[in-house]
DNA sequence: ACTTGTGAATAATTTCACAGCA
DNA sequence: TGCTGTGAAATTATTCACAAGT
């Protein structure tokens, strides 16, 4: 059973270069977004979401930061906190109307309205994503699938044909697509993404192992397998050598690997 | 083309919650780990070793930080500043020596051996997963599928045969699995989580959308789709209203960056 | 001339701890 | 009495800016 709630959530930050621009001098930072909710709070703001979703399944009606913050996998104190950005809607010697909380967040997420989403990419990965017909909680159907390969076009996958890519202006236009995930080779990822752009869709998925370049009003989130497994490598080889190091206190190098390369990245596709 | 080097990068961090437990009296933080490197850092690693790949496979010899930054997308402080943690590999006035930083960054992330992975949960994400046969530029290989569908187990899927999670302790051991990958539905994902760890895996990669619970020294992350896409949906949310709500104040002067960061993962699965 | 490596300055995020309200 | 909401402190991450090496 393992019981230790010890770690167990993840939060992944997309710094987002600042300025990145010849810069106009020296801007004081103004521009104060109003209600600026921290990046980091609005990933666990998803979380959040999940567990109270759950909870109202459950027919709960209340709960207090610290049982969502459990549910969660966060501590109470940054779970008050991260409601705290979005408003006061608790109870205080009460807790938190389940209900009234995912509205709350649902409304800030801007989960109020659909978000229509196109699959690039229609390989392992790509088929994948298109059988989750409507993502998890509903509210982002995916409505359309491009690929490049003829032999797919037209072929319906998760109950919707696949187009090809140089119809992207057309269906995103037609479809009013919001969001579109890259799930095409590396090599193609680029392309794919200017194409979505220049058809007007300002949010991308990219699970292609690439660093994309988008102009500043498109917000890009990355999903790289590789590094992730590359970050649970590091840890393995961290606790490996902490048993260890312990002995001697010279020498620790000696180890260099004299190898001379090898690879990495991340999750590929075939389109 | 977008020129802009804007954002594009994407770090993942793992928080891991403190104490947690009773925790028998305060330690003094003691145990310092010596060369500590911070987790943002360690998920740009990752990054880095990919671009520095490529530029080695392009005949690349030696690049300065600024030119590997960009390809990385981040800018070149942060970039020598990370590099920093793992030692100094790069020669003044002159750059990084591509294949030595390789190896370097290779030897920290401990990708200097191979991790077995075990995908379990052979649904739509499985089979893809399962097919990245030897993950990107290799060092992981799937080496172990598992499921609970009879009509599954045996099978063959991307090479290798299914077999049953009852039998996880058993193939664990024997195949020197060092990574789980579960892909499972949320309700599976805790119970498949607790096996894979008694079998003595102590890295999880989790795509079911469940906050898992586990010992201290089990490192979990995290691949939430759906996180992801309500994270980019706050985005286009608040870029929504930024129109509108901007009114008063100095003129648009448009330039704002488009800010960007973002934080987190997400993704989910069904078997 | 250039470019690294890094203290120091900033900024962002997390945690504390407690006043205030139901 | 119990739990929220939140300033303020602590911690972590990012950026600056420059001395030092080639």
């Amino acid at each position: 059973m393992v019981a230790e709630p010890g770690q167990g959530d993840e939060v992944v930050t997309t710094p987002a270069e600042p300025p990145a621009v010849p810069h106009p001098a020296d801007e004081p930072a103004v521009r104060e977004r109003a209600r600026a909710i921290p990046e980091a709070a609005v990933a666990r703001l998803a979380i959040y979401l999940r567990a109270l979703t759950e909870l109202s399944e459950q027919g709960v009606g209340t709960v207090s930061s610290e049982e969502l913050s459990i549910a969660a996998g966060v501590n109470s104190a940054k779970l008050r906190k991260d409601l705290s950005y979005i408003g006061s809607y608790g109870t205080r010697g009460v807790g938190y109307d389940v209900g009234v909380l995912i509205g709350q967040v649902e409304r800030i997420l801007g989960l109020t309205r659909n978000h229509s989403v196109a699959v690039v990419g229609i390989g392992n990965l790509g088929h994948a994503l298109a059988n989750y017909n409507g993502f998890p909680g509903r509210g982002f159907p995916v409505t359309a699938l491009f690929d490049v390969d003829p032999d797919l076009i037209g072929v319906p996958v998760g109950g919707i044909p696949v187009d090809h890519i140089d119809d992207i202006p057309q269906v995103v236009a037609d479809r009013d697509i919001t969001i579109g995930v890259i799930a095409t080779p590396p090599s193609a990822a680029q392309e794919v993404c200017d194409r979505l752009v220049s058809a007007g869709v300002q949010c991308i998925l990219n699970f292609a192992p690439v660093v994309l370049q988008v102009p500043d009003h498109v917000e890009v989130r990355k999903v790289d397998l590789a590094v992730e497994m590359q970050i649970l490598s590091f840890h393995v080889a961290r606790r490996a050598d902490e048993g260890s190091t312990e002995s001697t206190a010279a020498g620790p190098d000696g180890a260099v690997n004299g190898t001379g390369m090898s690879e990495v990245d991340g999750m590929v596709m075939r389109p």
